[in-house]
DNA sequence: CGATTTTGACCAGCGC
DNA sequence: GCGCTGGTCAAAATCG
């Protein structure tokens, strides 16, 4: 993989002990890539190695300034192995811990999938999978279905997520010129490039659901820091067109998905007015192919959260303390609910006619989140970290391969401020991170229990984790 | 030379 | 109706 990996690598924040070393520290803070907290304690054991060959080398040949070099150096190393040996066992239980959801889950999907699907599975192609994240009702799922049997039918691949990203709210219908892609239901898509036509098409069999919509299709917008012109997310984007948009001065970008000729898949890039290195990204529509696995981090917490954004609009008439509440996973008695799961860091727009879900993968370090923590209104929600069972998930602040956190929450231009995660949110210097805490069993068993739960959030959370996991397993080497 | 990006023009929705 | 704005198109330019 790409860098992703390394960004990945650093979600697992085992570098949060400090380093005995206090002349690493500075070294450590000018590694440090910005806000991204990029640092792990992989890279602070090679520095701590580089470090001992200079070292070494610049001292002088005298034979007894040389037997204290080599005592100190044997020091040093033994120091260093003592490290790498305390890594390991992190790195273990980590693995550890990772399986034993890993086992719940596969329990909880063999529970719960119809034999159906069990047998589609038999077939699927492990590079790809698709995404049903979406509200599914049962004519989703046979549309998933569907396009599973067609996948099966050109002896490709089996069935797998589609990730969805279309919001349905209201059973009148609607037949707005942008309302999705429901027109022209009767026309295949035949071009190379879908216009618009074409694109309504590719989502033709949503159309009993989505006419159910007044409002336009729903929005994931991430706010992640990032220094590329875009994030990568795993898939394939061609870039369309550029606009300047009222009241930012950075251009927006429009890109389409190109994984697939007739994916409807569309998000616009633009860089936050308010701090430049904060890249916001909006994901609109539906991809109807299988996506790299590399995708479906991205996808998966894009589409999760498209959910969740339904399930509070579907249970809640606008935006209301009630919705951020049940975006949560909460009710208004703070009472779990099935249905919901824990996004800490999400914020809901229905002020324009895209209902909109904002993630902020942006670390809590920076200025943006500061600003943010100091914005947070009167009505601001917590539920930090003690209500939810995911507590463990996000004091490890999960980094995604788009270089963001999954630990802090942004409210910009919404309604909804949800969950401040950091108690010292904004006090935190980029070289101080929060103490990673090894989740208890209990906490696992929670987490388990409540993503064994919620069908959405064990997708996400299961890609999120095997992305995880799998950097942790493929740099165990240079450990 | 095909794929991708750039960029000005165009279109539709919305508010006044 | 008019102007503003967001979004898309498509020809030209650029890239690999």
């Amino acid at each position: 993989m790409d860098s992703n990996s390394g960004i990945l690598l650093h979600g697992i924040k085992i570098n949060e002990e400090k380093p005995s070393n206090k002349s690493s520290v500075d070294e450590e803070a000018a590694l440090s890539l910005e806000n991204t907290k990029v640092s792990s304690r992989t890279t602070s054991i090679e520095k701590s190695s580089v470090k001992t060959g200079p070292r070494i080398s610049s001292r002088s040949s005298s034979p007894m300034n040389q037997d204290g070099q080599l005592k100190s150096t044997k020091a040093e190393m033994s120091a260093v192995r003592e490290e790498n040996e305390k890594l390991k066992l992190v790195l273990s239980k980590i693995t550890k811990d990772y399986q034993l959801l890993q086992m719940h889950l596969e329990e909880s999907v063999q529970q719960e999938l119809p034999e159906k699907s069990a047998r589609h599975e038999e077939e699927e192609e492990p590079e790809f999978v698709f995404l049903s994240l979406g509200r599914c009702g049962s004519s989703e799922l046979k549309k998933v279905d569907r396009n599973s049997k067609v996948r099966q039918e050109d002896g490709k691949v089996g069935q797998g997520l589609a990730l969805g990203l279309d919001c349905r709210f209201d059973p009148s219908p609607s037949s707005s010129p942008r309302n999705s892609f429901n027109e022209s239901k009767d026309k295949e898509p035949t071009e190379t490039w879908p216009h618009k036509k074409s694109l309504m098409c590719a989502r033709s069999e949503d159309d009993d659901v989505s006419q159910q919509n007044p409002m336009k299709k729903a929005r994931v917008s991430v706010r992640a820091i990032c220094n590329a012109p875009t994030m990568n997310d795993g898939c394939q984007w061609r870039k369309y067109g550029q606009k300047i948009a009222k009241g930012n001065p950075c251009p927006r970008a429009y890109y389409r998905c190109t994984v697939s000729p007739s994916c409807p898949v569309r998000k616009h890039v633009q860089r936050c007015a308010e701090d430049m290195a904060v890249l916001v990204t909006t994901y609109e529509g539906t991809h109807n192919h299988p996506l790299p696995v590399s995708a479906t981090a991205m996808a998966s917490t894009t589409s999760a959260a498209a959910s969740m954004l339904k399930s509070a609009s579907s249970t809640s008439n606008g935006t209301t303390a009630s919705t951020a509440a049940s975006l949560h996973g909460l009710t208004n008695a703070g009472v779990p609910t099935r249905q919901q799961f824990y996004f800490p860091n999400s914020t809901i727009s229905t002020s324009q006619s895209h209902p909109t879900i904002t993630l902020d993968l942006t670390s809590p370090a920076t200025t943006t989140s500061h600003l943010q923590a100091r914005s947070y209104p009167p009505t601001c929600l917590d539920f930090s970290a003690s209500s939810s069972p995911f507590s463990s998930f996000k004091s490890n602040t999960l980094q995604t391969p788009w270089g963001g956190n999954y630990g802090t929450l942004l409210s910009n231009n919404t309604k909804h401020i949800i969950g401040s995660t950091y108690p010292g949110i904004g006090q935190v210097p980029h070289h101080q991170e929060p103490a990673y805490h090894q989740p208890s069993k209990e906490t696992i068993a929670a987490a388990t229990k409540a993503i064994a739960a919620n069908p959405t959030f064990r997708s996400a959370l299961a890609a999120a984790i095997t992305s995880f996991v799998g950097n942790v397993g493929g740099n165990r080497n240079s450990v």
